[in-house]
DNA sequence: GTGAAAGCGCTAACAG
DNA sequence: CTGTTAGCGCTTTCAC
């Protein structure tokens, strides 16, 4: 069995209280009996039981993070954001995967309240309402969503996309098509208010193109539809998607960016690797992750003082080569 | 503050020790009691709390999986797999990403030890006397490696190139290259091994490329040197290679299939989007996923006595768009 | 069947 | 500065 701080405090002739001081608080402790403490926990391999000490401090030291699909790569990269920043706090992370599906989020969220001192609920499906009604124990933020006043991080969706356009407007692009994503989707609904209001500032047609599973065949089955819809470029819902344009318009012979200009969003890895390299709209995945855990530790330490529950991080437009002058067109606008 | 079973035991007008029982081991209490227990525990909203009772049991219901990259799609997959299986047997998990640095491996291990029932190092890094050397308190499987007699599950690398190997074979090539992953993964260890094995047995030249990193960007750097080897085909260290070396031949304008046939390995969602679409080993990610938590749980309940320590799950090879019969060669075994 | 009491490993008063 | 005491929420003997 492992050492115990009995054991410790055995070895090192003091009293547990004493070697718990020793420990988390060491200028509480004369530095000879310090020395002793400490020599005697590393003798034994002694590491502290966290859920022994949670039970008293009501800190568990462990955090939890819900996302919707671990598969897509966007998701990994906020994962591992997150899991950087709690490890550099010395604290734990619970993963849960919710597959997509709005109903298991609660559940998920219920099952882990109790192990964790706080809850990031990544990109949720579910709807406000239902949000709102989880008042778990535990302190919640939201990520990549916003909802009342729940603390939250998001990126600059409507701005990225509002660089997008803009970028395809100076090309001479008049007709844009957006394939949407999920209608759950937070970002969804941002990038499209983002982009239909710079498409009214910069007298472009906006074609809607319903909504779309945010994958890869999403993309491949958004392709025709972008085609016949007369536009001369297309905005994609996020990278995947993006990707899977690009591949159904190869596979019918219309050369990109020459036919058909393709911008992305998120700019995941693959997306700088694709034939030809994808323009995309770069998150700060990474950042977003950690922000968050930022902004959860704040939270849990000053309960709720001082810091501001949101904080929105930029968006940058990545020109790469799926994007060019906009072909000679036949009845456009103009 | 969230209901305890003290709450519980005073609404239903029993002990703590009754309400333990009625909900842990339902048949040892009076029917109705355990009605009127459940009664005030869903009425409360109660729910155990699950520090305090690994305190005492000494199993906490957590369970610990580190990878080397999360972003690395053949690592994601296992992470749901891990996660689905972890959450049908009423289990969390904790997840660490090493960034492929062997080195905190260990110390990931270590702080995880305590607050988990066991622990799944997927794709470990480390060298085998350091895996050996940490003998933590909880239960360790690997995944994905095989050292000494700790309990593992695997797949068979091997028979998966040397199904690889015969199919390239089969379509007439005779020199086959091998790009080769990183040194100190167990995997690619195997996956020479096989190759070398059958290369024999088939009469094929083989020629070993270097160890290059397991992304994309490995691919693309091996490219060149593919070509310059003589050999009409290439087998991958993993899907994210071929996918780089794809890349470079196209910039190239050396077409795949026809002038030089690439096959991956993992069999990662993107293979099958890229085009042309990768042929590929298939390994069951979610299912060695699944089979490993499988694994842990039953040794934790067992004490290691019956079921097998190693399980190794078989692996596939789907042919797709990239292998093609070998174009006729200049100086060839022949 | 059920309750009382002890105790898992740890920290937080409170004395000294 | 350090030891003593109490108790976090839960399970588990051991009586009844």
């Amino acid at each position: 069995m492992a050492a115990t701080i009995r054991d410790v405090a055995h070895a090192a002739g003091v009293s547990q209280a004493t070697v718990s001081r020793a420990l988390s608080m060491p200028e509480l402790v004369r530095p000879t009996t310090r020395a002793r403490v400490e020599a005697a926990a590393r003798e034994l391999g002694y590491r502290p039981n966290r859920a022994a000490r949670g039970l008293i401090t009501g800190r568990t030291g462990n955090l939890g993070l819900i996302v919707p699909d671990l598969s897509n790569p966007f998701f990994a990269a906020v994962v591992k954001g997150v899991q950087a920043a709690a490890r550099a706090a010395d604290h734990s992370v619970f993963i849960a995967d919710t597959d997509e599906e709005a109903g298991v989020e609660a559940d998920l969220l219920r099952a882990l309240a109790k192990q964790v001192d706080g809850l990031i609920l990544c990109s949720p499906r579910a709807p406000d309402d239902e949000l709102a009604a989880v008042d778990s124990d535990s302190t919640i933020v939201l990520m990549n969503r916003r909802a009342g006043d729940r603390p939250s991080v998001t990126v600059d969706n409507a701005d990225g996309m509002r660089q997008a356009l803009e970028h395809l407007v100076a090309l001479g692009h008049r007709r844009v098509a957006f394939v949407a994503g999920p209608r759950t989707s937070w970002s969804n609904t941002q990038r499209e208010e983002g982009l239909h209001r710079s498409a009214e500032a910069g007298h472009v047609e906006l074609v809607h193109l319903g909504h779309f599973p945010p994958q890869f065949e999403g993309g491949v089955a958004a392709a025709d539809l972008a085609v016949a819809s007369g536009a001369t470029a297309v905005i994609a819902y996020n990278d995947l998607v993006a990707l899977g344009l690009l591949s159904r318009l190869g596979a019918r012979g219309i050369p990109v960016p020459s036919a058909m200009s393709v911008v992305g969003c998120d700019d995941i890895g693959m997306s700088a690797m694709s034939h030809p390299a994808l323009t995309t709209v770069s998150v700060p995945k990474r950042a977003a992750g950690r922000a968050t855990v930022g902004l959860l530790l704040s939270l849990l330490d000053a309960g709720a003082d001082g810091s501001p529950l949101h904080r929105e991080l930029p968006t940058q437009l990545i020109v790469r080569a799926t994007t060019e002058v906009a072909p000679p067109t036949k009845g456009t606008t103009r």
